[in-house]
DNA sequence: GAGCCGTGCTGACATTTGTCATCAGTACCC
DNA sequence: GGGTACTGATGACAAATGTCAGCACGGCTC
């Protein structure tokens, strides 16, 4: 009995390696292909499939959407694969309900043995970033701290940013400098690249 | 007769998937697998692949300079694999040598097809790419303005960057300044975002 | 040779940004 | 009830940044 995979990426190339590589096991089979989020989503209800593959990174919107909304409704267990594998995203992934958690840094030849793992029941973490999530410090910045060093990623001056966020301009300089002093960083846009490579935002 | 290939790609995920792929072609046969650029470059004398496989995104460094250098050194052909396929940077690519350029938005299937024009001694280059390439607006920014933005980007204040470029801040305030209005940003770093994503830097 | 452009610098100026103190309301915990 | 933390704001101040003008040099072209 094969177990049944909706396979999600946004890299057509890179999705259409990972099917020839999953049909290379003779349990496997790639029953549906998405180039987002929102396709997959779309998608799981029609096909069924026993497990998904998403990639979490799926513009527009990350595939944890997706992975949240396949699993809560149709009972899917979903295995994430990422590029970025930074701890606080692990722990924004399991608080979804994915299943297993795969870096792009995992050997090939094991995602297969991953995905059965999970479709028995069982989960996956990559034990490399489980162990950084152990120790990692917390995320030090509150939530008004991060969301307006999201509105500062695309180089937009404090006046746009404040538009953005719906707040006075003096206060997201306050903001802004909360999370500078506690990233220790000499510029806001320093302060939001820190945040963004630590999964932060 | 196979077709013998390096295969370079710092995930290794995707490296074993693409792997897989190709290996499902009876003519090709993946004889050498690279993480960066440096080790592909080492292992390409040895190995004597008659045709190599790049991504473009290998840290450290890009795997443009290990193109290059495959194709100067050993007369190997390279085809570049890329996420961001930007007209500039097919240019760059171009120039280096470079006979095959295909943005990971290629069907899987036509991977193969691409290899075999490329060892027999054709070129290919992504149709839309190539369209763009030709009529794109060209790079509007100075060498030094171009360097000043490259330091600009990890967010550091002017002063640093001025130490990294070997230049007096003012000069560089009004290298910024210029870079600034060629390309309508409000800031510096937003100026930098536009230059990274076109390809120029 | 004159004109243009890129490079490199300075100084002056306005604006933006970062820092700090202060205040007020809310929520939470001991 | 008091202490603490987050939110949201204001005002004042210093530093960084952006803008502009001007000057000098070298290379290039017409």
């Amino acid at each position: 009995m094969t177990i049944r995979l909706l396979l999600g990426d946004d890299e057509v190339l890179v999705r259409g390696a990972l099917a020839a590589l999953l049909s290379l096991e003779p349990d496997l089979s790639v029953v549906a292909e998405a180039s987002s989020g929102t396709e997959a989503a779309a998608l799981a209800p029609a096909v069924r499939p026993d497990l998904a593959v998403l990639d979490l990174e799926m513009p527009p919107g990350d595939g944890l959407a997706a992975a949240a909304e396949i699993r809560a409704r149709l009972g899917v267990p979903v295995v994430l694969v990422t590029r970025h594998a930074r701890p606080a995203i692990l722990r924004r992934a399991l608080a979804a309900g994915v299943r297993g958690f795969v870096p792009k840094t995992t050997p090939a030849v094991r995602l297969a043995a991953i995905i059965r793992e999970v479709h028995g029941g069982r989960r996956y973490v990559d034990p490399d970033i489980a162990a950084a999530a152990l120790n990692e410090r917390p995320c030090p910045l509150t939530a008004r701290e991060l969301e307006v060093l999201r509105a500062t990623r695309h180089g937009a001056p404090v006046s746009e940013i404040a538009r953005a966020v719906h707040l006075a301009p003096g206060t997201v300089r306050n903001y802004l400098s909360g999370a500078m002093a506690k990233l220790q960083a000499p510029t806001r846009h320093a302060a939001a690249r820190t945040a963004w490579e630590q999964g932060w935002i």
